[in-house]
DNA sequence: ATTTTGCAACTGATGCATCACATAGAGAAA
DNA sequence: TTTCTCTATGTGATGCATCAGTTGCAAAAT
């Protein structure tokens, strides 16, 4: 018989084109609000429709698509009620995390943070910054002992890449970071949740206010309700 | 084909898959564990096995089965992790919807949250008590103006119920915590977030040491990681 | 006569059913 | 114990029915 060496014969199909489909939203590569063409996508992708069908309620359940029944699927449209939710949700998390850290952190896992809190030392483009404050709050999150609370913050740091990505040319310099990171580090070190908890929540805080303002400066957030990326708002380009 | 007047003919069949599933794994009449089989779920349901494929994926985007490539579908089995999970999720969540709510509760909401506080003082199992809780922490959740909280924390209360479910038969009584979420609902009205946030913590705290203390002493859970409804145990007969 | 409104038929896509295949896991045999 | 076979089950492909959105025509009102 002959087994060939496939490298993809232990990922499904569906898994691929959930995926390719989400990087692709997650990259604004596909303008939100957009209605998605199953038949297209399963030619472009030359498979059927069925793994699309599979990932479309993947990528409904992470909310990045909506399921229209008999209509059609629609990828998120971006709209202030959303980035306030994934922003306080955030703003949740986050400090839990942090106290939770604290409790259960091990030697190694901090020594692993503050490996990650050097990085910030090199100069970099936003764009790389934020994977790097990515991988610094996931590995805090992991700390917390919760694979759902580890989940959930993949997700949201996700979707804040997404905004990132829709509202903010990736030409903004860098803040500096990296006195509060190295704060939260001590502060989980020295086993100190409540404190560990409140620098989280403060830089949360933040960049909330950071990416409210810059958007609402960028015209994208008018008064309150805004949608961005939806009907009302043609692909510029 | 006969047609009949089907009043669910506007729902997507996989919907009623799902919803169906759903009910029969929170209310544990599936055991923990168990490996579904989806052609005779196909069948019982008189449909294909189309619509039960993503019913599958839902039902394993929210965590209540885990999918094994090539080989099955299992119900999430309960673990000890899978309780600190929960519970420290909802430690998380609880809170920051309190203080939300502190922030933003109308006062229509907070008599809502007043009326549901009254239902418990007519005496009731600890089922119903759980229904009136659910609807009081869900009610508070809608009060931070953040869909993603409520939604999670509908999970999340899910899951708690499945998990009172599997280890507690509900001829316990229930216990008086109307005191509590009375203060709670003050602490909204006053507009005292942080007050709010710490009872609710607190009564998180509590909820949480009683559930895990039901489950010891029941013997579901021994030093630490023993896995119930899993392989290691087979379906009580 | 022109415009507007309402209905009907058409088109296109989604969702479900059926068929075909590859794989994993169990069981038997060596 | 190891390996091979067989069965059962998930996974992908395809065809078809159903439904939503649209367009065009007709009729009525101005």
């Amino acid at each position: 018989m002959i087994v060939e060496a496939d490298p993809t014969a232990h990922a499904p199909v569906s898994e691929r084109i959930y995926l390719a489909l989400r990087q692709e939203i997650m990259r604004c590569e596909i303008v939100p609000g957009t209605t998605l063409d199953a038949a297209s996508i399963a030619s472009t992708y030359e498979v059927s429709k069925t793994p699309v069908r599979d990932a479309m309620q993947r990528l409904a359940a992470d909310g990045l698509v909506t399921i229209l029944p008999r209509s059609g699927y629609r990828v998120a449209p971006i709209t202030f009620q959303a980035v306030h939710d994934i922003l306080d949700m955030r703003a949740a998390i986050g400090p839990h995390a942090a106290r939770q850290a604290a409790r259960y952190a091990t030697p190694a896992e901090i020594a692993l943070l503050r490996q990650i809190v050097r990085e910030y030392a090199a100069p970099m483009d936003i764009g790389t910054m934020q994977q790097v404050a990515r991988r610094f709050h996931l590995a805090i999150a992991r700390c917390s002992r919760n694979k759902r609370v580890v989940a959930l913050s993949e997700t949201l740091f996700d979707e804040l890449e997404r905004l990132l990505r829709f509202a903010i040319d990736f030409t903004v310099k860098a803040g500096e970071h990296s006195d509060e990171h190295t704060a939260l580090v001590d502060a989980i070190a020295a086993g100190d949740g409540e404190r560990a908890a409140a620098i989280e929540f403060a830089h949360i805080k933040h960049s909330r206010e950071f990416l409210i303002e810059r958007l609402m400066t960028l015209g994208y957030l008018s008064a309150s309700e805004i949608q961005l990326g939806g009907t009302t708002r043609s692909p510029a380009e």
